[in-house]
RNA sequence: CGCGGGAUGGAGCAGCGGUAGCUCGUCGGGCUCAUAACCCGAAGGUCGCGCGUUCGAAUCGCGCUCCCGCAACCA
């Protein structure tokens, strides 16, 4: 019996720069399968939110001349902003200064030090004084650091607590052997696979003399290593250290939504870390691939196409989440993406397909059955094949989404829109209209069609939620968030003398960009 | 050094042992309900290079070239 309950997070996003449209993209894939799942009956909970304890985020805010917490507060909200256009439904926003991540962050420290999973030893690297960090060699310019380039670096030891990353490599291994999916996809599994076979080390986690970031509980001159206190954000967010019952009903997560360069820290460090606390790991970490944004004189010459706000302006929001998902297949590696290929997805896919087919749908019901939903008698071997390119629509969506396949699954709605085009084309409800032996057929023909729409409008929900709601509104139908899934999910739910909207164009199409 | 991914018609991709397929674009035709949209058809590729395995290879093996990413206690 599947679980009801289905927790996803999103990566906390780093806050020392502004949000990209990558970052869009992550939310709006771990947004789209929590309205899927939430659409088809369970209870969902979507955390984000930013990782904000990070060593080159105070120096960022001091190159910006800026106090740290005012910094970060300012690109919190931007981030925030981002969700809110984008139409992210989270559950909660959290950001990694929340009092009770603090704590939560404490309690795994104590609770590893009771277990003996750290140990203090000594570390030797680069230092800037003026930073008070330490760099890598391949980070300094000119063997200065990139914000103080006229400080002498120094070779520094310092003091650090190391976690005891090798306590956990068998239980690691016999982790992955046991479950396939614990890292999807394959390509990130095997070199995650790969990882483990050459052997793991362990790992500080802890710095000295940092006046940002989370302090070890009763050794305060260290501070928590910031990638071992993102990663904790995940039970934070479900009430870890704070809400038992919470923690209980979603803990542990079903999919951790991530980007594929940060695979090591969420397939090996957090399930260690996870083992070390007495926590069970969660069920999935799943890696998508990356934007590419084509030319680099591209992403230079017009620095909005990476700006999410300005690019849901250009584009809208709906139609970029539709986009990026369809353009970027979640599962592979990298895609390219342009404002070229953006504005040729959306004229091809939205404004030529999607929202051509529900204009002259809705303008033929107002022409020739007076604005009213047919009556479906009389269908014929063309409405049947509509019908049943309609089940192939849902069957192949609903067995690509859940697996975060969300091109495959967009492209399955959209055999639906093609056949409904291609059923007009058959049934020509134009010239039947005109012809009085051909007549009755003009009511069913127009019925599949409403149909076939009505059924993409519903699958289309989860990535373009404002859309679906649009198109369902002009069928006289409420939002279908909150339609029970298997009374819409078949064939031939609209009723016969239902009034209909047409409507100005969902997707006014773009014109073609005049040549560079 | 190492690890992972990739190299397929103009562009973006799928195929992963049996005579090369999809989307976009281009060209020609049809239709006129519709957002100059929709439908039909056509052109266009010796599948990065070499050797090998096989009756047969984008598809398997070895070698090479080039791209992207990860990593060597940077989120």
């Amino acid at each position: 019996m599947e679980r009801q309950q289905f927790y996803v997070t999103t990566a906390i996003a780093y806050v020392n720069d502004r949000p990209g449209l990558h970052h869009a993209y992550e939310f709006t894939g771990a947004d789209a399968l929590a309205r899927f799942h939430r659409q088809r009956g369970r209870e969902v909970f979507l955390l984000t939110g930013t990782d904000e304890n990070a060593t080159r985020i105070e120096t960022a805010a001091k190159a910006a001349g800026e106090d740290t917490r005012v910094f970060v507060d300012r690109l919190a909200a931007e981030f925030k902003e981002v969700c809110r256009v984008y139409g992210i439904s989270a559950d909660r926003f959290i950001r990694t200064t929340d009092a009770d991540h603090v704590a939560a962050v404490q309690e795994f420290v104590r609770r590893w030090m009771k277990n003996d999973d750290i140990y203090l030893t000594t570390y030797e690297g680069l230092y800037c004084t003026r930073c008070e960090a330490f760099y890598e060699e391949a980070d300094l310019v000119d063997g200065k650091c990139e914000w103080h380039p006229t400080v002498p670096i120094q070779r520094l030891e310092e003091e650090n607590y190391f976690f005891r990353l090798t306590k956990y490599e068998s239980r690691l291994k016999d982790l992955y052997r046991d479950r396939s999916d614990f890292t999807v996809p394959e390509a990130r599994r095997n070199e995650v696979l790969g990882w483990l076979d050459r052997g793991l080390r362990d790992i500080s986690v802890s710095r000295r003399k940092l006046t940002w970031g989370i302090p070890f509980p009763d050794h305060p001159d260290h501070t928590v290593y910031v990638w071992f206190d993102a990663l904790i954000n995940y039970v934070t967010g479900v009430g870890f250290g704070t809400d038992d019952a919470l923690f209980a009903k979603w803990w542990p997560a079903d999919v951790h939504v991530i980007g594929k360069d940060i695979t090591r820290f969420h397939s090996i460090y957090w399930p260690a870390m996870l083992m070390a606390a007495g926590i069970e790991v969660p069920r999935m970490v799943f890696a998508h691939g990356h934007l590419q944004y084509g030319e680099g004189r591209l992403s230079r010459s017009s620095g909005n196409m990476i700006d999410p706000i300005a690019s849901a302006e250009e584009w809208g929001a709906d139609a970029l989440r539709y986009i990026l998902l369809r353009e970027a297949p979640f599962q592979t590696s990298d895609a390219p993406i342009s404002p070229a290929s953006i504005s040729a997805r959306f004229n091809a896919d939205l404004a030529n397909g999607l929202g051509n087919l529900v204009s002259r749908t809705l303008k033929m019901v107002e022409t020739y059955t007076g604005g009213r939903v047919p009556a479906a008698d009389g269908a014929g071997e063309s409405e049947r094949a509509v019908a049943d390119a309609a089940a192939a629509a849902i069957a192949g969506h609903e067995a690509a989404a859940p697996q975060l396949r969300f091109a495959d699954a967009l492209a399955a709605i959209f055999g639906l829109v093609d056949a409904a085009n291609k059923h007009y084309q058959r049934t020509q409800p134009w010239q039947a209209a005109k012809d009085p032996a051909r007549s009755a057929t003009v009511s069913p023909a127009l019925y599949a069609g409403l149909e076939a729409v009505r059924v993409a409008a519903h699958l289309l929900w989860p990535y373009m939620p404002t859309v679906a709601d649009r198109i369902a509104a002009q069928l006289g139908l409420p939002s279908p968030e909150h339609a029970a899934w298997d009374e819409v999910s078949r064939w031939g739910v609209l009723r016969a003398g239902t009034p209909v909207t047409v409507g100005p164009p969902l997707f006014p199409r773009l014109q073609p960009a005049t040549p560079a």
